[in-house]
DNA sequence: ATGCGGCTTTGATCCATATCAAAAGGAAAA
DNA sequence: TTTTCCTTTTGATATGGATCAAAGCCGCAT
């Protein structure tokens, strides 16, 4: 069974915020005051939820959600980060998103999964049965709301991963995920730019980084030195970026004219 | 306001299906009994939910959703056809699907419209106000879940073009296209091959084509003049694909080994 | 019918990115 | 420290698809 701490957070980053429950408790787990889902819940309705919910402690590279399996389970991540892909007989792959701590993950799945996950370094996270989360549906129609948010905010991610795939040149694919790691990271608000000189960290391979842009790991590789020889990033370590003009990268990733 | 009619179908190819109402009422506008959303609402809950609706038509060209307008409506197409797609500033076009009567559209939006949509030929659909429809889920939670079924289906769908966009040749992204057409088509059940021969009507120009493929006109020519001159297709006009081989797209189209 | 204009196809060439190859880190073991 | 192994960067070359150009096709208005 899964506890308060585990389910505090169904995905921070959403379009629509539900309302705060005015006096949350404190978690059983490292005391802090959650913000997210739990804030909206009753300590029943909590207790319901967590009802529903296995803990899962996964080794780093093991694949968890199959592409084509029968889709049986959701997954809230509380540690490590997650790399979901799809990938063709040859070898081929498409990474189609990372989910790291507070993501809701299993939305993109039909009868069968869609997509395979694997974990990039040790991860802990909460499984629901896709029945039982529907189950709870009925007690907390909140979650169902909460759910569709997060799909919606997804379709938007997709649409705009569909742009850069279908339409973007290297360099600006390279600058548009530069830009859009840095909001994950929340280092700059949605739609705002980062500061001048913000620090980074990355910590993907460049292979995955190829896989997740449609390139290969030398053109990531090249187009990351060009932005650096143009003074508009700074590279002091593999997994470490620093933003030196935002600006710049801004009006190459939305191909300013 | 809209009609039974209008609001009978919730886009049909979902992943979950919804319980049919046993005792459904034939449609006052067309006789038919309705299969989809309406046969899971109560007579009651449809006057409900047709009052939330407002009636709009369309000339073709019309862009009714604008990339980054405050995101105000839903839609529910009834009739005609519509592109959804990005722009980038200097012109470039990423189409991100199309939709056509039955489909319901608006998710891909935050706090803003993530995508524009313009209407293909004559369009007649349903609008709601998202406030409306948020309110009317208090009323119908059935159409809450209805609606994340949709949005799932949709990124099945948007992980699907991500692979085809990041990692497919020209003509595997042709070959692809293909299939998913006659699927969408009912040509023949999702996940099943089209029987060898069947006829399918495709009222895209290459412009459209190539913007939904990340191609170029001319590739898209080659390689539809490509498969014709290998047998696997026949093109007896510029609107209908002959799907002479099935199963040879197929192999192409998922790079089988 | 004839001619015009827009779409589509086909051909020739170019170029951005892939592929192939090798050198340069950098971490961990010997 | 030195060696080994793996990742990343850089360089040289190849190529799939883009771009440029022209010819075919077809519907439509005259």
């Amino acid at each position: 069974m899964a506890t308060l701490h585990e389910l505090s957070e169904f995905r921070r980053p959403l379009p629509i915020n539900l309302a705060n429950r005015p006096t949350a408790s404190n978690c059983d787990d490292c005391g802090a005051r959650h913000s997210g889902l739990c804030n909206a819940l009753t300590d029943d309705e909590l207790e319901f939820l967590t009802r529903a919910a296995q803990r899962v402690s996964l080794a780093p590279g093991t694949v968890f959600v199959e592409e084509g399996e029968k889709a049986s389970y959701f997954y809230n991540i509380n540690q490590g980060n997650v790399r979901l892909f799809k990938s063709l007989p040859d070898g081929r792959r498409q990474i189609t998103g990372f989910a790291g701590p507070g993501y809701f993950l299993g939305l993109a799945a039909g009868e069968n999964n869609a997509f395979s996950a694997e974990a990039m370094d040790h991860v802990k996270l909460c499984r629901f049965s896709r029945a039982s989360l529907m189950a709870v549906f009925e007690e907390l129609p909140v979650l169902e709301r909460k759910l569709l948010d997060v799909a919606m905010h997804e379709l938007v991610l997709a649409q705009q991963q569909m742009l850069l795939l279908g339409r973007k040149t290297a360099i600006e694919r390279i600058a548009s995920f530069l830009l859009a790691w840095a909001e994950r990271l929340e280092i700059c608000p949605a739609g705002r730019l980062p500061a001048p000189n913000a620090v980074m960290k990355l910590p993907l391979s460049r292979t995955d980084l190829a896989d997740y842009l449609g390139l290969t790991i030398e053109t990531v590789s090249r187009s990351l030195s060009q932005l650096k020889r143009d003074g508009i990033i700074d590279i002091p370590n593999i997994h470490e970026i620093i933003l030196t003009r935002p600006r710049a990268l801004s009006e190459i990733a939305e191909a300013a004219v």
